[in-house]
RNA sequence: CGGGGCGUAGCGCAGCCUGGUAGCGCAACUGCUUUGGGAGCAGUGGGUCGGGAGUUCGAAUCUCUCCGCCCCGACCA
C-alpha cells in the first residue's frame, strides 16, 4: 500500500479529552474518530487492525469446530421477556419502538436470540454438542462512557453460545474455549492472565475472565506469585494470618486522643502501626438493625464480601450518624468492640490481633494493648470480610498475592440451563424423553483488545504494534525520492519484492520531509522500518530498523528480505 | 443520579471578570527557498463565538433556559 493511497489521518497534537494514552494514541494514530460519547468511527487504519485481530479469533474459533452465524443487533422485546431480562436489566438496554409501536431493543449481548435460534433449529441429541460465534456490533448505554474505544457504548464483541446435553459435554467445549482464548491473546502477544470469576447467582461451575495487564485497567487482579491463581481482587479471598495469634502483653488501659478520628490519625499520635489499630465500621443490617464490621486498621472492607453475610443490609450502607449514636453513644471516631451491644462481625485478621488500639466508645477515647479473651470475649463470628492486599497468602496456599490492574478482554462462563429453561429450549435425548440443553457463552472484546493492545506496548513516540496485531509490517520510505530518478526505481523494485514475499507493506511515496515520515511511522507503530537514500544505495545499502528498536543498522540490499523473514517469524 | 468543569476556525487555546462588533499557535491552500527527525519566508481562505430567549443604543462577554462534551463520586468511624 502507498501512502498517496492510503491516507493516513494522524495528528501531532494530543486530544484534550483524551486521559488514557491508548485513547491518545488511537485519535493521533487515525484509528479512530469520536462521533459522540461512547460512539467511534474507524478509520481505515484502524479497520486494518481490526480485521487482524478478527482474522486471528476467526482462526482459533474456527479450529475448535465453532460455527460463525451472524444475529441481528435490533432484537424483539419478546424474546427477552421471556427471559426475564426485559425487567432485570436496566436503562443499561436501549430500547426502541418501530413504526408499528412494536418493542425492539438494541442487543448488549445475544443469549436471546441464540436460545431462540437453538430452540428452533436443535430438536436431537445427535446435533449436539454445537457451538456458535459471531463477531458483531453490541450497543450498551453505558452510564458513563471513557477512554475511548476502551468502554464505549457501541464496541465489537465475538461472542460465542455452546449448546450441550450434559455438563460433562459443557465442561470440555468450556476447556477449549478457555486454551482458544488462551491462543488468541498469545497470538496477539498480550501479557495476560485468565482471573477466576464469580459465578454468582446464575450458577453453573466455572467462569474465568481474560484480563491484559495494564495500568490502566479497571480492575485489579490479584494473582500468585508462584501458581497459576488469579481472582480479581473483590473476589479473592482473605485467608486468615499464618500462625499463632501472639501472646497479650501489657494491661488494658484508655488514653485520651482528642479530635483523632482516622485511623490515620490515631496511629500518628499514639505511634503504632496501623496494622495495630482495630477499625470499626457500623453498618446497617437486616431490619432496622446496625451491624458492627471489625476490621484491621491497614485494611479495608469488601463490599461484595460483606453484604453477602447473613444479618448484613445488601447493598452495603453505612449507618448514619444519628444510628452511630443510638448504638454506641459516641461519635463515629471512636467506636470500638468493648461494651459494644450490636452485633459484631470480625474480620479474620482482625481476629488475630493482639495488644491492639481500638476506639472506647466515647468521645476522644481510646483504649490500647487491648487482647482478645482478656479485655473482651473472643470474637463470636469471624468471617472474611476484607479486600486482599499486596503480600496476602494465596488462597491457593502457594505463594502470596501480587495485585495488578487489568483490562477485563474477555469472559467464558457456564451458563448452565438460564436461558434454555426459561426459553424452553430443549433436545430429545436417546431415551426420547425431552431434556433441557445446558449452555455456555464466550465473550472476547475486539474493539477493546486494542485498546488494551496499546496500553500495553507503547511509547512517548506512539504505538508499538505487537506484529499480529500491526495494520502494516514494513514501512518502506525512501527518502526524498522525487529528486532521485534511481532512488524511485531502486525504492519500487523493493517494495514490489516485498509485497511478492508475503509482507504488508506501507510504501511512503508523499513527498514530505524524513522526519515527517518517521514520526509518523513510529506514531502508527510500524513494527519494522527501512530507509533508502542516495548515500546507501552508492553501498548498495538500506537502513534497517525495528520500532522496538533505537538504533539504525545497515544491511545490504540483497539481505534484506532474508532478515525481514528471519526477524519477522522470530 | 449527585458534584465539578468546559463549549470561540479542522485541532489546541486566549479574549469573558470590567459589554464597543473576534485573536494566537498548529493544520489547510498558493508561491519561492529548503530537504536524513514533525522546515523557513511571504501571502490566502476559513467563525450563525453550542442553540434559543432576555437585558442593553450595542452581547463571545451579563441573565435565564435548553443541548452537547469531559472529569470525579458513597470506609470519617
Amino acid at each position: 500500500m502507498r501512502t498517496s493511497q492510503f491516507p493516513l489521518n494522524t495528528v501531532k497534537e494530543t486530544p484534550s479529552d483524551a486521559e488514557i494514552a491508548s485513547h491518545q494514541l488511537m485519535i493521533r494514530a487515525g484509528l479512530v474518530r469520536k462521533l459522540a460519547a461512547g460512539l467511534y468511527t474507524w478509520l481505515p487504519l484502524g479497520v486494518r487492525v481490526l480485521q487482524k485481530v478478527e482474522a486471528i479469533i476467526r482462526d482459533e474459533m474456527n479450529s475448535t469446530g465453532a460455527l460463525e452465524v451472524s444475529m441481528p443487533v435490533v432484537q424483539p422485546a419478546g424474546l427477552w421477556k421471556e427471559s426475564g431480562r426485559w425487567e432485570e436489566y436496566g436503562p443499561e438496554l436501549a430500547r426502541l419502538h418501530d413504526r408499528h409501536g412494536r418493542e425492539f431493543c438494541l442487543g448488549p449481548t445475544h443469549e436471546e436470540i441464540i436460545t431462540e435460534l437453538a430452540r428452533n433449529e436443535i430438536k436431537s441429541y445427535k446435533q449436539l454438542p454445537i457451538n456458535y460465534y459471531q463477531i458483531q456490533t453490541k450497543f450498551r448505554d453505558e452510564i458513563r462512557p471513557r477512554f475511548g474505544i476502551m468502554r464505549a457504548r457501541e464496541f465489537i464483541m465475538k461472542d460465542a453460545y455452546s449448546f450441550h446435553l450434559d455438563d460433562e459435554s459443557l465442561q470440555q467445549t468450556y476447556d477449549q474455549m478457555f486454551q482458544a482464548y488462551s491462543n488468541v491473546f498469545t497470538r496477539l502477544g498480550l501479557n495476560f492472565r485468565a482471573v477466576l470469576a464469580d459465578t454468582g447467582s446464575i450458577g453453573g461451575n466455572a467462569s474465568h475472565e481474560f484480563h491484559v495487564l495494564a495500568d490502566a485497567g479497571e480492575d485489579a487482579i490479584a494473582f500468585s506469585t508462584e501458581s497459576q491463581y488469579a481472582a480479581n481482587v473483590e473476589k479473592a479471598e482473605a485467608l486468615a494470618p499464618a500462625g499463632k495469634r501472639a501472646d497479650a502483653g501489657e494491661a488494658l488501659s484508655k488514653v485520651a486522643t482528642p479530635n483523632q478520628r482516622s485511623i490515620e490519625e490515631i496511629s500518628t499520635f499514639l505511634n503504632v502501626a496501623t496494622s495495630q489499630c482495630l477499625k470499626t465500621l457500623i453498618v446497617k443490617g437486616d431490619d432496622d438493625s446496625v451491624v458492627a464490621l471489625l476490621l484491621r486498621g491497614d485494611h479495608t472492607v469488601n463490599e461484595i464480601k460483606a453484604e453477602k453475610l447473613d444479618g448484613v443490609a445488601s447493598p452495603l450502607t453505612m449507618a448514619s450518624d444519628v444510628e452511630i449514636q443510638n448504638a454506641t453513644a459516641c461519635d463515629a471516631g471512636y467506636i470500638g468492640p468493648i461494651g459494644l451491644n450490636i452485633s459484631i462481625i470480625v474480620d479474620r485478621s482482625a481476629a488475630h490481633l493482639a495488644n491492639f488500639v481500638c476506639g472506647a466508645n466515647e468521645n476522644n477515647m481510646h483504649y490500647t494493648n487491648v487482647n482478645w479473651a482478656r479485655d473482651l470475649a473472643e470474637p463470636a463470628r469471624v468471617e472474611d470480610i476484607r479486600q486482599v492486599i499486596e503480600g496476602d497468602l494465596s488462597p491457593d496456599g502457594h505463594g502470596t498475592l501480587t495485585i495488578a490492574r487489568g483490562i477485563e478482554v474477555g469472559h467464558v462462563f457456564q451458563l448452565g440451563t438460564k436461558y434454555s429453561k426459561a426459553m424452553k429450549a430443549s433436545v430429545l435425548d436417546e431415551n426420547g424423553k425431552n431434556k433441557t440443553m445446558t449452555m455456555g457463552c464466550y465473550g472476547l472484546g475486539v474493539t477493546r483488545v486494542i485498546a488494551a493492545a496499546i496500553e500495553q506496548n507503547h511509547d512517548n513516540r506512539g504505538i508499538i504494534w505487537p506484529t499480529a496485531l500491526a495494520p502494516f509490517q514494513i514501512a518502506l520510505l525512501p527518502m526524498n525520492m522525487h529528486k532521485s530518478e534511481r532512488l524511485k526505481e531502486a525504492a519500487e523494485k523493493l517494495y514490489e519484492e516485498l509485497t511478492t514475499a508475503g509482507f504488508d507493506v506501507l510504501f511512503d511515496d508523499r513527498k514530505v520531509r524524513p522526519g515527517f515520515m518517521f514520526s509518523d511511522m513510529e506514531l502508527i507503530g510500524i513494527p519494522h522500518r527501512i530507509v533508502l537514500g542516495e548515500r546507501g544505495l552508492d553501498n548498495g545499502v538500506v537502513e534497517y530498523r525495528a520500532r522496538t528498536d533505537s538504533d539504525n543498522q545497515e544491511v545490504l540490499l540483497t539481505d534484506i528480505i532474508a532478515l525481514l523473514k528471519k526477524t519477522s517469524s522470530a
